[in-house]
Parts: C-alpha cells; sequence; structure tokens
DNA sequence: TACATAACCATACAGCGTATGGAAAGGAAA
DNA sequence: TTTCCTTTCCATACGCTGTATGGTTATGTA
C-alpha cells in the first residue's frame, strides 16, 4: 500500500525534487500574466505547479517575497542598448526613458506590485538608471543637478504608468469619462478647464499615451536643458540648441490598444 | 421579554438609524487614517459602528464602494486657494503643484488607494485641475500644449507621491538602502551612476522630498516655458525671464518626518 | 388596514495566508 | 553499516476575509 507509485509525503528522491525558487517564480509570473495579480494565491501556486501549497513555504519565506521576488526575476537581466554618442545626448535620455517605460509595460499587471513596494522600486531602479545618467552626464551637468533630473523623470514615469496599466487592465476608458466628468462639473466652478476642452473638442481631448508620454519627454528636455544653461552659465548654446526639436511632437502617430 | 431595552434585529425606529453613507466613510476614513488601508475590514468597520457587518451592505454595495466613496470623500469640497494674478504664473503653476501634492498627502494611507484606481483618479483630477489650467492660460500657452503639460505635471506629481507615501508609510530608509544597493552593483556596470554618487557622498546624495519636489517644478516650469518660447515664437522674453529661479534650489532646508 | 420596502441581525460559505507537525529520503558522522 | 540531523514534501487546522442568503421588525404609502 505504501509507495505504490505515487507517493503522498516525505522528501523527494535525489534528482526528483519538483520545487526550487525559479521554478516557483516563473509559474508565479506566468499567472500575473495570463490572469493577473489577484490571480495569484500560493494555493493556485502550488496547484500549477502539482504541489501541496505549504510546500513552497521551504522555498520562499512568505507571500510578500514571492511579489518582490518576481519583480527581481523580471528586471534582473534587463539591458539597454546603448545608443551610443551618435545621438543627441537629449536624444539619448529620452531613449533610456522610452525603454525604462516598456520594460515597465512587458508585465503590466505586475507593474502596481512593482511601483508601490519602495524596497522594490528601488532594486529596479538601481539597475535600470544608468543610461539616464550616462545621457545627463553627457549633457555637461554637475552631479546634484543629475540628480534631481533623473529622480524627476524617474518620477513621471511611474505616475505615466500608474495611469497607463490601470487603464489598460480594467480597459478603462478614459477620455469619455473625462469629458462626463468636466461635463458635470458645476458652471464657473473650473471655467478654464471647460474652456480648454471645448476648444479643443473630444477628439482633441482624447488621451493617447504615446503622444502624451513623447510631449513630456520634450518638456523634460527642454527644462533640464534650460537648467543647465543657468547653472554652468557659460554653455548657453546648448539650451538654445536642443529646444528646438519640442515642438515636433504635434500630430498623435502612434496607436496602443 | 422581546424589545427589553436592547433590541437584536428589525428595521430601527425612526430617527434611530444607526447607519448612513456619509457616518460609514466617516467611520472608515478614521480606520484608514490611524491604522492604515489594510486595517479596513467590513467586520472591524461594522465593529466601531457598533453594527452587523452586513447592516453596511444597505448603504454601500461593496467594499470597493467604500474604498472610492473615501476618495470622493477627501476631495470632494477641496478647495484650492487662487493665488490671483500678484505672482508670476510660473510661481502659480508651482503653487497648484505644491497644493495637490498636499491634499494627497493630507491622507497618505489612502493614496495608494486613490492613485491606483482609473476612475478614483479621474474623479480626483477633475475636481482638481483648474488652478493648472489658469496658470497655463495665463502663461499664454495654447489649448493642446496645456493639456500636454498638466497631464505631465500631473503624472509626476503622482509618481512622486507614489514614492513618498510608500516610504513614509514603512519607514523606509531609502537612502542607505540606495547606498548600499549602489555599492552591491557589479564593478563596471553603472560607472556613471557610481561616479555621481560618490562624487556627491553619502549625505549629498541623501534624498529630501521637499527639496526633490521643488527642483522638478523647477525643471517643469523652465520646460514649459522653453516649449512656449518655440511655440509661439513671438514672445522668446518668457523663457529668458523666467528660467532664473531654476538655481535657487540648492539648499536643502525643510525636513519631513 | 394592507403591503412593499428599508434597516437591521444571524448564519454560513468559500477562499485566503500560514502555523504546526508528521513522514520519508539524503547526506554526514560514527 | 548504523545513527542522526537536515531537507523536502504533505495533511490538517486556525483565524481571517468579503459577502450570499434569509429572517425580523418598523416605516411610508395606498
Amino acid at each position: 500500500m505504501v509507495n505504490a507509485g505515487k507517493r503522498s509525503g516525505g522528501r523527494p528522491r535525489a534528482g526528483e525534487e519538483r520545487l526550487n525558487r525559479e521554478a516557483i517564480l516563473t509559474a508565479a509570473l506566468r499567472i500575473v500574466d495570463d490572469e493577473g495579480i489577484d490571480a495569484l494565491t500560493m494555493r493556485r501556486l502550488a496547484a500549477t505547479l502539482g504541489v501541496n501549497p505549504m510546500s513552497l513555504y521551504h522555498h520562499l519565506p512568505n507571500k510578500a517575497a514571492v511579489l518582490t521576488g518576481l519583480a527581481e526575476l523580471v528586471f534582473a537581466d534587463l539591458e539597454f542598448p546603448d545608443p551610443g554618442d551618435a545621438v543627441d545626448w537629449q536624444e539619448q535620455l529620452k531613449d533610456a526613458a522610452r525603454a525604462y517605460r516598456n520594460a515597465l509595460r512587458a508585465h503590466p499587471n505586475l507593474a502596481l506590485q512593482v511601483l508601490s513596494d519602495p524596497s522594490t522600486v528601488s532594486a529596479v531602479v538601481v539597475v535600470t538608471v544608468e543610461p539616464f545618467y550616462r545621457a545627463l552626464d553627457r549633457g555637461g551637468l554637475p552631479a546634484r543637478q543629475i540628480v534631481e533630473a533623473v529622480n524627476t523623470l524617474i518620477d513621471f514615469i511611474h505616475g505615466f504608468l500608474l495611469g497607463e496599466v490601470a487603464v489598460r487592465a480594467e480597459t478603462f476608458d478614459l477620455a469619455p469619462d473625462l469629458l462626463s466628468r468636466v461635463a458635470e462639473l458645476p458652471a464657473g466652478k473650473a471655467p478654464t478647464l471647460v474652456r480648454v476642452v471645448s476648444e479643443l473638442g473630444a477628439d482633441g481631448f482624447a488621451y493617447d499615451f504615446d503622444s502624451g508620454f513623447e510631449s513630456a519627454l520634450s518638456i523634460f528636455t527642454a527644462g533640464i536643458a534650460a537648467g543647465t544653461t543657468n547653472a554652468v552659465s557659460s554653455t548657453g548654446i546648448v539650451s538654445a540648441a536642443t529646444s528646438v526639436d519640442i515642438v515636433n511632437q504635434n500630430d498623435p502617430s502612434a496607436n496602443p490598444a
């Protein structure tokens, strides 16, 4: 009766171990990607691995460790293509921002988890910001301004993604929602907002994440360049030369889901 | 035996109703403020109201409604002081940003909830952005650029707050965590980051939320002003005059908890 | 006076994370 | 070879969650 083909307990034979940290995290990532973060429960995870829920706790101390482990897994071997010195430092900065945004979008169901846990964020940021630093260093900014500019840009990307992934996850239609809310506003409460919206029309106001992101990047590079001008106060040319490309973002061409 | 002082069921007498939506939300807000969002459970909420858990469901359809109700409650009658035309439009924009940040910080335990629910965010944003629009309108920006700039600034504030409230809530010490992570980086993996950090030293790198926020605002105003210059291409003075104040942020003076 | 409705309570269910403890195989030491 | 600790798994169980269901009683309206 005992050991009849299928064992029910005890240590597995050498080489027959069914679990390890990586296998668990891989399975967890699959669940999160496929069905969302709420679908990830210890019981569900164990079931997909064909294992008792409590077995997981021999490889990871608790569920929180699974979640931070997932963030590590996703960002561990993230590589940014170095655009080199071929392009403008401002374009290099924009590329870093685009790459960071895309990295966070690769697993949208995990994004909120990553963004709301400070320990996870700092881990992700550290392995990720070098391209930002390199671009700004090339731009000639002093150390303190580099840090401030990078923090600002990273924070913006986090906030942007917060909206982007949340909206996508719930297939929430932002533009009509905003428009109807604006329409319901008490008269005279927000005259400028109302006027701007009516000036643009519903179509003009419709939100496109890609072009919104690009507009933001232009504001950043212009702002950072302007700061450089005044701080260094000797290379005024930089600002003047680089704030040109800020106008090129008026046509919304890309379209996300 | 029946109705002996304390009744155990049935509809209460007129004027003796113990619950209504507002009372529930007020109690819920108190719990969230005092003990954090995780402490808010339907049972706990009912207990503080001296009521059976199921009674809550006569006033709010489910727990999610309690949470979005809380966000409404907090932002419903939020008023921004209008700085009027006394100050610079850039200073006016900064004031709007500071006020928005403070409004979200007033209930830090609620911030993550607010920021991660798109429906809640759009409700909050609509009743909140008028000062931003007004400032940029005074700055002479065309409608489309106003929308883009406001979106960018709001997204930044959201991302900034995500870090700020998370770090505060967990009394997580960000600076040493980042420093140790940088120290543990494989040699040569992030040379610029390492160099910048060592140039600033641990003290210089230490993160202060207030001065970080102000630095960011300066980058924004400079970037927006630069954009205006090129777009309007007739009032170049604006950009030149206003990018002066970007250097004034080098002394960290404010100190948060 | 009848009746639908509203406001409360009691019970119960499925699901959650995980503490506790037991069984069996592996590896090291005797 | 025997002993014994350690590792990896399983079974059970506890306290917690949100909420479905349905009962009881007072209210407002017809």
